[in-house]
RNA sequence: CGGGGCGUAGCGCAGUCUGGUAGCGCGUUUGCUUGGGGUGCAAAAGGUCACGAGUUCAAAUCUCGUCGCUCCGACCA
């Protein structure tokens, strides 16, 4: 490819509206622009880097014996009714109605066009299991589309869906899905860390997250150094030791008048916020329940939810808080609450805590010395790990510190069970004739994360370093003479010697001066450098450097010798 | 959903407070120059100053409204 027949426009300054560094490179590389809010389009260059990833994909998917197949992005309302899910979605779907006033969604994901599909071909054991993929476009309307590729409205996704007879053909699948995402990961040039998740919506079974680590990442991380255990923070348990506090003399009001934050009540008192008792009031489920942890902590809404095993919990609103406590948001806490059968729930790190401050259920007044066992109706089932993770809790496997790290989030595996199959009635017939429900898995990669995850990952001051194996090209020639009759042949000779043995290379054959394109090549970040030049090739040769690799280790060949100097390169990358 | 900031040339920005001929850098075009890390010089093109209404002799600038973009927060009591 020569760059003047190209659609290349890299930009000197950073786009304005760009936080991150991958999301300026992206930009400033030309590899995409901004259409709309959370829009973007792929220019040539991203184009070739998202087709490189996808090719990946497909491949190891392939290998892992799952099928691509298509399916529609309009999907009717109708198949997200039976799970329930055109409800649930709620606002993060989009939807939209045809001229007959038919629902439709723009696909945020494929389970139930999936199940329903398969549901119609598949009706007897012979058949199973059987996996299906595509790559395909999902849309998803986020409260807050931000940095670029990583979290926008319109997303290429990777989705596959596994189908198996029994549990433990299930139970392969996922594990042969997880081994096919290290290698997918790991072709691209990312390093990759798998990491227990929370099911979420999609199911309540096993499931990983593939996390690119990054201090951009909007995931929190666990990690164990000690057992390797890893986390997502929404996830990850702690085992506290309880309180052993020393007996404490009855509780009493303090006034805190305006003071409701633990910030302000502990600065007000003069005492660390670890002394307090912070009480929330939830909706579970529509049904308040009081929670509390330690003042300088923060509650795990979905720990909470699977302790309670509840559809939804939220913070409960004021008017709610108020009939259940007595005091508004602030001023709430554990002993003698309004509603005295109001549930409570604390914090196993709260077991056998006294002499600790609360809310007193009345505006403007704290309670101190309160000892949770003598002054609070809490169950002992209702201590449990409800708080936040943070680094240097105890991991609950072997008891060492954990270290909280950032991540993004580039694939998940779930087992979903019979979630889907049982709501279509996905059977089919075992060899005794019997009808049998369908276990199935589910599996993600955000492709087009993926791409501005390398970037993420693989970029330096200069701009970004392209793994091989997903670079727009793998090779630029920098023509620095092109007027130059024989200079330039020289270069179009190797272009056409690349491009025969499989190396796809862009010449850059602008009239520009060198520094421009040395520029250019580092920001955009082609692997390989090589300069064909008429002072090189007087002086004995042309010249090739690693994007990676400082000035200091250029080599210098003869013609003949280029493309076998180029293949070592790029071998060592 | 709440709060802040911003909408001026393809990109990055100044000008707005204090109303009076629409500016700078990059990019683009042409010519010369230079030719190994974003050359230098000169000339040129390019803007209904987001949109609408109002105030005024006069509005990018003041007022009101609308739209868009963006950042932070989303109840942690």
């Amino acid at each position: 490819m020569r760059w003047t027949k190209s659609l290349i426009a890299t930009l000197r300054d950073n786009p304005g509206d760009a936080e991150i560094d991958s999301h300026k490179l992206l930009m400033r590389a030309g590899l995409a622009r901004k259409t709309a809010a959370g829009l973007y389009s792929y220019m040539p260059l991203g184009m070739r880097v998202l087709e490189k990833i996808r090719a990946i994909v497909r491949d190891e998917m392939d290998k892992a014996g799952a099928l691509e197949i298509s399916m529609p992005i309009l999907q009717p309302a109708e198949l997200w009714r039976v799970t329930g899910r055109w409800d649930s979605m709620g606002p993060n779907m989009f939807k939209l109605r045809d001229r007959a006033e038919h629902d439709y969604a723009l696909g945020p994901t494929a389970e139930e066009t999936t199940t329903d599909l398969v549901k119609g071909v598949v009706s007897s054991y012979r058949q199973l299991p059987v996996t299906v993929y595509q790559i395909q476009w999902k849309f998803r309307d986020e409260t807050r589309p931000r940095f670029g590729l990583m979290r926008s409205k319109e997303f290429l996704m990777k989705d596959a869906y596994s189908f198996d007879a029994d549990a433990e053909g299930a139970d392969a699948n996922y594990w042969k899905m997880y081994h096919a995402y290290e290698r997918v990961f790991a072709r691209c040039g990312l390093k990759a860390v798998p990491v227990q998740a929370d099911g979420g919506d999609m199911g309540d079974s096993l499931t990983h997250e593939f996390h690119v680590l990054a201090d951009a990442g909007e995931d929190g991380i666990a990690f164990c150094e000690g057992c390797g255990a890893a986390a997502n923070l929404e996830k990850a348990e702690r085992s506290p030791a309880p309180a052993q506090d020393a007996p404490c003399p009855p509780y009493s009001e303090v006034a805190t008048p305006d003071a409701k934050t633990i910030e302000q009540v502990s600065s007000f008192m003069g005492l660390d916020p670890s002394l307090f008792v912070k009480s929330l009031v939830y909706a579970a489920d529509g049904k308040p329940v009081m929670v509390c942890v330690p003042g300088d902590r923060d509650v795990n809404e979905v720990k909470l939810r699977r302790f309670l095993g509840a559809g939804s919990v939220a913070l409960a609103d004021f008017g709610t808080v108020l009939r259940a406590t007595g005091a508004n948001a602030g001023f709430v806490g554990p002993v003698a609450p309004a509603d005295g059968s109001l549930r409570i729930l604390a914090d196993s790190s709260l077991k056998g805590a006294a002499g600790r401050i609360t809310g007193a259920n009345k505006d403007g007044f704290h309670l101190k010395n309160v000892d949770l066992a003598r002054d609070a109706k809490i169950a002992d089932g209702d201590y449990a790990d409800l708080a936040i993770a943070v680094a240097g809790d105890a991991c609950p496997h072997c008891g060492r510190p954990i270290t909280i790290k950032r991540g993004i989030e580039v694939g998940q595996v779930f087992k979903l069970g019979t979630k889907y199959s049982a709501a279509f009635g996905a059977v089919y017939k075992n060899d005794k004739l019997e009808e049998k429900t369908m276990i199935m898995g589910c599996y993600g990669i955000g492709v087009s994360r993926t791409l501005q995850a390398v970037i993420e990952q693989c970029h330096d001051k200069d701009g970004i370093v392209w793994p091989a194996s997903v670079a727009p090209y793998q090779v630029a020639i920098d023509l620095l003479d092109p007027k130059d009759e024989k200079v330039s042949s020289a270069a179009f000779a190797l272009e056409k010697e690349l491009e025969d043995a499989g190396i796809d290379c862009i010449v850059d054959d602008r009239d520009e001066r060198p520094g421009v394109k040395f520029k250019d090549a580092d920001l955009i970040g082609f692997p390989v450098r090589v300069v064909v030049g008429a002072k090189g090739l007087a002086g004995g040769g042309i010249e090739i450097k690693r994007r990676d690799e400082d000035k200091s280790k250029t080599r210098i060949v003869p013609p003949s010798e280029a493309l076998a100097a180029v293949s070592a390169a790029l071998a060592g990358r």
